[in-house]
DNA sequence: AATATTTTTTAGGTTTGTCTAAAAATAATT
DNA sequence: AATTATTTTTAGACAAACCTAAAAAATATT
């Protein structure tokens, strides 16, 4: 059904996929920037990927994925975020390794091998960044997960990952039982310092700063 | 140290490495063959390959891997069998899939990624086919390798591999206590049927067939 | 509305790895 | 040894993906 892609083809869909998710129209600039060329090679490939029915493209108007183009960028992205996840959970990488390697593995297309993983790392919704994984089917959590700062008071949410890797701050988090995972609710916000007031079934609120709260993400339920 | 290679040069090198293991010279038509290509592209390449410093080539009159080239044939040699394990023993992938897969994984270079993979597989010594994985300085096992019927008498040797995937073989195998990494050693060949006598420590002793013979492969310590 | 600026596309070239067809070197046969 | 056959290399082209420089279209500014 999808046709093969290259390795070069690959990573322009993921980029205009990831782009169209940011703005809500995507320049042909932008997609340069973000794959590393230059604005004439892009258009080369828009053409390229409009011949396959992966793009709706007009020139000088603009562009944006087909369904078909869709559906190849989200097989991408699983891929990537799969092998992110072995990359963290079973070879213990730490999270600023992973990208990189992760952008050679995603490009190794046999579905086979990446519905294994997908058995073998139990169904992870979740990649070590707390992006979620797309199934096998395409289908994807949709992007529900936000800064812990902007959650609404009153609404439990899951910790889905944590921005920054300073020792310290991971450190403070455990000693205040706060993993990927755990459920919370905000209780209060104080403006003055714009800190946060933290609940944590069975066990006593507690005050983050707003950087730390910052550097959390999380998914409301 | 290595310089950078391409997905082409890489596969070139490796099947030149190969080659070399089979017969003591390897020519241009033999290698168009095996890397799937015509003989002028294979001119082309080796050119190229000589002036990384990776062959030592004199047209015409042939050409071999240099020291530089031998190390990185077994850098692409062990990612290959790494990967060929862990889709076998990790994600449950039977022997004939895995071969095409870990032809694309053997192309991610990360080095750091390969040692952890090493470790999270326990460092084996054998790939699935029973052929030895060369470690992270490149030093391999030296083939010693071979199917149970040239094994002498009363020399201790592990299985390494099965050549056939039949699961009345395997079933019989399994029956018998023969598994990968099994220590045996051969008691009797009877000359009317070449049938042997196999003694496993431990256990009585019993006889298996030509045929079953020769798709097992052992290992002499 | 006319001009200036920015964005996008076209035109023409380069590199990598492939190809076919022809030439050169080596090997085999009479 | 001379001819024939095979192997290998050269010559010239092509596709993919990139580049620079120039032209065209869209946008902004006066």
């Amino acid at each position: 059904m999808l046709p093969n892609l290259s390795v070069a083809e690959e990573n322009y869909i993921k980029s205009i996929y990831h782009l169209q998710q940011s703005f809500e129209s995507v320049t042909t600039n932008a997609l340069a920037d973000h794959v590393k060329t230059k604005p004439a090679s892009v258009t080369d490939m828009l053409k390229k990927l409009q011949q396959k029915n992966l793009l709706n493209y007009n020139p000088y108007k603009g562009f944006k994925l087909s369904k078909e183009g869709n559906k190849a960028a989200l097989n991408i992205i699983r891929r990537h975020r799969l092998w992110e996840s072995f990359l963290v959970n079973q070879l213990q990488f730490s999270w600023e390794e992973i990208h990189e390697v992760a952008e050679q593995l995603e490009h190794v297309t046999s579905r086979k091998l990446v519905d294994k993983l997908d058995a073998f790392l139990g169904f992870p919704k979740f990649d070590p960044h707390g992006d979620p994984i797309p199934d096998s089917n395409g289908k994807i959590n949709q992007q529900s997960q936000m800064p812990l700062t902007e959650l609404p008071l009153n609404t439990i949410a899951v910790i889905t990952s944590v921005q920054n890797q300073s020792s310290d701050l991971l450190a403070f988090l455990s000693n205040r039982n706060m993993h990927i995972g755990t459920k919370l609710e905000i209780k209060q916000k104080l403006s003055f310092d714009n800190s946060i007031e933290l609940k944590i079934k069975n066990r006593q609120s507690f005050h983050v700063s707003e950087q730390v709260a910052n550097a959390i993400n999380v998914n409301p339920l």
